[in-house]
DNA sequence: TCCTGCCATCTGCTATGGCAGAGGCCATGA
DNA sequence: TCATGGCCTCTGCCATAGCAGATGGCAGGA
């Protein structure tokens, strides 16, 4: 169960301060997302508290967290088990997680303040400089730290870390469509560039439309959803609004 | 401390076979959303635990799931607060409440079987009944029940349970929009109707819109959001009133 | 008067132990 | 052979106790 933490902004924060249970937490879910911990795989309290070198208690409450983001499923006094992982909850998570993301722009486009913004134009920096260069990790790690900063910028806790779960299902799904294709890099900066600028114009709709399509193509591009799946649900941008470079 | 459930759908789960966390978890949540525990008030395990008779493990736990809904604030070590929980939050979590509805209406498009139409069909003939016959708490119960029933056709153990967060915020709120006004009953008789159409249709698309629409528009009449259309017009109460607890 | 360092006390956090429900196993009996 | 009931072990759940960080008050010294 050695996995390596595949959420680099949460690396920011150092490993000791952090409480045991929150450790837990994040090692439990990264061991499910990569498939260490198979679906199915009966987990129990005081098997994983030795096998982690801790108490109970801790991994009870990494528990709570991981059966409230849906992936364990604990049956009172029978034991705890993890949930089913398959390509096809991927794909409802990230459908929901469309949704928040573009319930978190239109209040980022609303509240965000100066700094926030120059923040997410310095992200928005660093991952055209990425994409130039051709590093796809790095435009990774810069596309987490943006989406992450929108939801900071919303101040509203519920949102942040329900976000915050949701992105941990897909996080290797992103960086495989970050890879797919050659076209992807610029595609996906540009479609950052265009969700900055509606924030910069404080225009909710907007922002909440682009973040929205931007989160259900890139679910399309990493194969979790059927191309040209229903984004017209919401205006899309269309040649009126398009995105002005940068 | 001694909160009325407001909520009629988890009451049919008998009292007794319940944890003595989710218990816990259920009478805080009451409690603040009802105003009992006001915003600011420290909150610790110790004393919460004695206040409620029980040891202080299941009341840390209770406060854990609270934080993660955005109700609590814990500075780690320094100590526990209820959340500020003004007009303005229980308007921005109604409007996250909107995004992810509509998500569960889609998702209930695809994948409600025969049976969970029919019990919909049930609720709604139940709520045309308590309509005509001028009883708003019944409308308002088979309203809670209609939108719970969408959820649990989702099949998806998040969506259930963030939902369920997010009605408990304002559902007070609920209660008073249906009694706004006279033509608020049919009206919202009339959006439930359209929904449960668009289901049967197995049509996502204009499952979400409806569902989201009808979530914005209660919210409105709520009094939580300024009579407009949707999302636009919304007045931005400038950038991001940060409050430091404490 | 102001600063400084100690200490009592509060808090969340963790470890430990035990309780009760839920199955599984197996001897017993028909 | 098959049903049955007692036991045994597993599980989640809860209570208790203690630890460590953070805070505030207060005495003592400049």
């Amino acid at each position: 169960m050695s996995a390596a933490a595949p959420h680099p902004v949460e690396r920011l924060a150092e490993e000791d301060t952090l409480s045991l249970a929150e450790r837990a937490y994040r090692r439990l879910r990264d061991a499910i997302v990569q498939g260490t911990l198979a679906s199915g795989s009966r987990v129990s309290e005081r098997s994983l508290a030795q096998a982690l070198g801790i108490s109970a208690q801790p991994v009870r409450e990494a528990l709570r967290r991981l059966e409230q983001d849906g992936m364990v499923i604990t049956l009172p006094r029978r034991g705890t088990v993890v949930a089913e992982f398959g390509p096809a909850r991927q794909a409802e998570m990230g459908r929901i997680r469309a949704a928040l993301e573009g319930a978190a722009a239109a209040l980022a486009a609303e509240r965000a303040d100066a700094a926030a913004l120059a923040a997410l134009a310095t992200q928005l920096a660093a991952m055209r400089a990425a994409t130039e260069a051709g590093r796809p990790e790095r435009v990774s790690e810069a596309n987490e730290r943006f989406h992450a900063l929108i939801h900071a910028a919303t101040d509203n806790v519920f949102l942040i870390r329900s976000l915050a779960a949701l992105r941990a299902y897909d996080h290797f799904g992103r960086v495989r469509a970050l890879n797919a294709t050659p076209e992807e890099l610029p595609r996906a900066l540009a479609e950052h560039a265009g969700i900055l600028a509606a924030l910069q114009a404080r225009d909710p709709e907007t922002a909440e439309a682009r973040m929205r399509a931007h989160v259900l193509r890139s679910l399309e591009v990493g194969g979790l959803l059927p191309h040209g799946l229903k984004t017209q649900g919401l205006k899309t941008p269309g040649p009126k609004t398009r995105t002005p470079p940068v």
